[in-house]
DNA sequence: CGTGCCAATGAAAGCGCTTTCAAAGCCTCG
DNA sequence: CGAGGCTTTGAAAGCGCTTTCATTGGCACG
């Protein structure tokens, strides 16, 4: 495996079929283990191949063969544990299927459009995960025919989508909370900055209407520990405090957990507070909580793109998948029910 | 933004030229901005190439420009946060700095080799994190002229290497664990694994030793939380009990807590536990822990490995540069010193 | 010994761009 | 009115592969 020649850079088909006196064409067939080269010619290239540390450009090999052998997945953030669990799910698939990943987050970027685009360039197939992109970036792409999938996100056109249960478990959640005596609660999280978010706010006001339970006003936050805490500080300030706060994701909930601490307040006894994702933190913080599938969702996604993929030329399916969710008990939402 | 004429797939510049009735030369100028064109012919072409929904095939562009505009990041896992954070930064600078980023996790693969071998086909520079491939593929990579940077690897001949600080804060927290009075100490985690365990372990090694305690064999185990806490359970059970578990990262840390309470031991009482990392867990189990610059791990190689493509051609340097960590003391590791 | 076939190989045409070099058109100025 | 210099555009040569199609040579058979 050592380069015994100078490694030049740059070593191409040709200086591999000069060395092994060969044509290009040979070189490719011995090289791709077809079966139109004697083993005798086969040694001899593979020889000279490896003796110029020859690795096949896989531009030249994309450009020809019409395909990238790859595929992306665009997300909102890496921030936080739950979208790298979902790019751990995918990636894993994705490289079982013998196809590259390219991954590209947002973070909100102004240019966020044309970096998607770019991408969409460089693959065979994408997943765009929950807002990061706009409605009309996506509609384009789909209209190119590019195999596309969608995340945790509202479906566009007659894309495929595969999401979260929100609505049942957030429901569940609900009633679960109102059993335990609480009537005033808090919603911490911005229904608009995510499909997600959107739909537990949603199942939430649900269960509680049905259960006679006024509906909190959702208090907009951004997805980090440190925004969850200054929010909660404010909620808990208020007069009447709320009795327990539901929070749009964990990294919320840890935080409003951090500030009820700061406020000398204790949990669950003054205030509830609950979370969503179920990140190893949580166990360790007694967050009662709903269990996401985020390796799953990553995986899902990931086949049915595959599926896309193999299909061609794709007929749009417009397909939705959701995934299972659960309501996990902790100590956090209230003490009788620990499990 | 709509696509308003039948969005065919594979849209070409030749088609586009047609349509704007240029030539393709004309068309590649206008849409890269050259300063080579009227801007009447810029508008023409424009509208075009839109109305054709058109995005110019980034393979094409490649194999002409010789670049691929892209670089890779290969690490062994992407379970737990850390791996999470340090891709996080590298992707975050990777983005500004204008390159798609590929990654790739070898799960410990026996393709792996061959995967990452593929990978450094299609980029323009890759880093390769921990021990995600063997040294031979390392060096065979490097001999291409690839440029290339190591993460928290030992050196492989001239590659410039990243790695993050572990001897001096090893050796910091051995002589704060010796401050407690600990004597019996226990490491969980396997030097053989990863070259950041090694260090860690020399370094704890080394702080034991000058305090006159007696240096523990380390106990080879998993990176995950579940092998950590039978690990850990095994160790308990031990007469005499280890008064310290020190453990290679915060995963094993938190199963060792787990451990601990399931045996009805309280910490630190009657044992203490720490980690490495500073997971967002660890906060939230009061795990005394050293926290490592995984973000700023990923954005720093992002930035070495695009100073060595703008370098071109590369000249190694084998420069070696260590972050620096820092000791968070918090409950696990004894009370007195709680900040 | 000649004919016909099959297996192995080579020549060459793309794949979709960028960029060099040449040509064409238009001004300006003598 | 013609020469020379710009500016703008086009033709064509790659970039490094894969693959089709043609060619060669060896062998079996008549």
């Amino acid at each position: 495996m050592k380069a015994l020649s100078k490694p030049r850079e740059g070593v191409t088909i040709y200086e591999v079929a000069k060395r092994a006196g060969v044509s290009i064409a040979t070189v490719s067939r011995a090289l791709r283990d077809s079966e139109l080269v004697t083993p005798q010619t086969r040694e001899r290239v593979r020889a000279a191949a490896a003796e110029l540390n020859f690795t096949p450009s896989r531009l030249g090999r994309s450009l020809a063969e019409g395909r990238h052998a790859a595929n992306g997945i665009v997300f909102p953030d890496l921030v936080g544990p739950y979208y790298a669990e979902v790019v751990l799910g995918y990636e894993q698939v994705a490289a079982e299927l013998g196809r590259s990943v390219l991954i590209r987050a947002t973070h909100g970027r102004a240019d966020a459009d044309a970096q998607v685009l770019e991408m969409a360039a460089r693959v065979d197939g994408m997943v765009i995960m929950g807002r990061s992109v706009a409605d009309d970036v996506v509609a384009r792409i789909a209209a190119t025919g590019l195999p596309l999938v969608l995340l945790s996100r509202d479906p566009v056109s007659d894309v495929d989508t595969v999401r979260p249960e929100n609505d049942t478990t957030a429901r569940e959640l609900a009633r679960h909370l109102v059993g335990h005596g609480y009537r005033r609660f808090a919603f911490l999280g911005d229904p608009a900055a995510a499909p997600d978010v959107a739909g537990r706010y949603a199942g939430l006001a649900a269960g509680l209407k049905e259960a006679g339970v006024r509906v909190p006003d959702p208090v907009p936050c951004a997805f980090e520990l440190e925004a969850g805490r200054s929010a909660a500080a404010g909620l808990l300030a208020c007069r009447p405090r709320p009795r327990v706060i539901v929070c749009a994701n964990d990294e919320l909930a840890l935080g409003a957990l951090t500030a009820a601490g700061e406020a000398g307040l204790r949990v669950p006894q003054d205030v509830a507070v609950t979370g969503w994702d179920d990140l190893m933190a949580a166990r360790f913080a007694g967050l009662t909580t709903v269990r996401q599938p985020m390796r799953e969702l990553g995986a899902t996604a990931a086949r049915r793109l595959h599926e896309q993929i193999e299909a061609r030329p794709a007929k749009r399916t417009g397909r939705q998948e959701t995934l299972p969710t659960e309501l996990v008990l902790r100590t956090s939402c209230g003490t009788h029910t620990m499990g």
